[in-house]
DNA sequence: CTATCACTAGACCGATCGGTCTAGTGATAG
DNA sequence: CTATCACTAGACCGATCGGTCTAGTGATAG
């Protein structure tokens, strides 16, 4: 118990290799991420990887499955806080996937749908933490969106959360392999039309 | 040119390699499954892959994605020549994707989408088949959601099909990682409420 | 000054990867 | 009967995989 954490030097290698995981992951899934990849990204060497996770690769991958499921529940915590309406939060959402895509060249992908297409039963405790943190973010986003759809319930919330994360989650793949944002700009016209009218239970139809 | 082809005896071994192949990178992607995992379970020696395919694992990639290419464009040909209603197209497409999963332990996957999240510039040629796979299954679904849809016009029935095949490969994972047909379902559920409105520019409201 | 400890550094490991290459094998054509 | 050809069979290849292990290194505690 000696050297008490220097408070963000002890993180920063742990950190690296993290975020170095999260991007390489995406770019190019679970299996297609060499280890040493990772390192060379991370500019770490090997040691301190099982330093840090010394189960490994799949430790590796929980981690950085956590840390972006942290990073989707703030985003969304936060539009919840604000009261952003659910068509705004849903265009940014969709949005910024596109931009982000646009940007990298067309070469990330969604973290969640990869892994949780590769990892099979050898990889017991990925698909574990997959599960728990498809339910979180899926969670933090039905949170946002129930700030402000008035004419639906929870569940409600909760299915429309999960149906416009799974249009997501599809249509990257979609706009990787066509390189252009088209696919994920007609998923979110068409989810805008669904938000815009609340639908099956809600009044009136519009003018 | 001698030995004409057996018609069917020249296509048995070839044939054995692709659908081997599309079940192993439905369940562990493409770059989890590895050639000798494809060779067993094809019950083929590594000559005969090599033989069939010089270009090796990117062209059986290739060939598997043409193979489940052509099953999707002929189911959805079917579905549009006898004029199924697209409310009864799309919860066919949607029921059959949970009841195969649930029927194979969950342990299968949407082949277009983890390809496409798994490939790099160094499989160009998988990427170029991706895009063209893309366009003809949407193009096929969107055939067969035209053929019934009176409101909508191409272009809506395009971003329809778009739209909800997307939602499907993204709610395939989430149905893995769950073991549950419940993320699918509950897509099902909304897509339908989305057909039953054809929205923003139909008619009155419901009753 | 010394012992301890978290952590770094990278040489090294067997296993497996995708791919090549040589030696058949067996049906067909002449 | 023989030559040809599509195809099978698997030994073998270097490269890379994920993972282990030993030798530091440097800050802290006493």
């Amino acid at each position: 118990m000696k050297s008490p954490p220097p408070a963000d030097g002890e993180l920063v290698t742990r950190d690296r290799l993290v975020r170095a995981a999260v991007t390489l992951f995406q770019r190019r899934g679970y299996h297609g991420t060499g280890i040493s990849e990772i390192l060379a990204q991370a500019g770490v060497p090997k040691g301190s990887l099982y330093h840090h996770f010394p189960d490994g690769k799949e430790s590796l991958g929980i981690a950085a499955l956590e840390w972006l499921t942290v990073e989707m529940e703030m985003h969304f915590d936060r539009c919840a806080t604000r009261s952003v309406p659910a068509a705004r939060t849903v265009e940014a959402f969709f949005r910024g996937a596109a931009d982000w895509l646009a940007e990298n060249d067309y070469s990330t992908g969604a973290l969640l749908s990869v892994m949780a297409q590769e990892a099979g039963p050898g990889e017991a405790r990925l698909m574990v933490k997959l599960e728990e943190s498809y339910q979180r973010v899926t969670d933090a986003f039905s949170r946002a969106l129930a700030a402000s759809i008035s004419s639906t319930d929870g569940a409600d919330a909760t299915a429309l959360a999960q149906t416009l994360l799974a249009a997501l989650d599809g249509a990257v793949p979609m706009a990787r392999a066509a390189r252009s944002k088209a696919p994920i700009l007609a998923v979110l016209e068409v989810a805008l039309t669904l938000l815009g009218q609340p639908g099956h239970e809600a009044g009136p139809g519009q003018p």
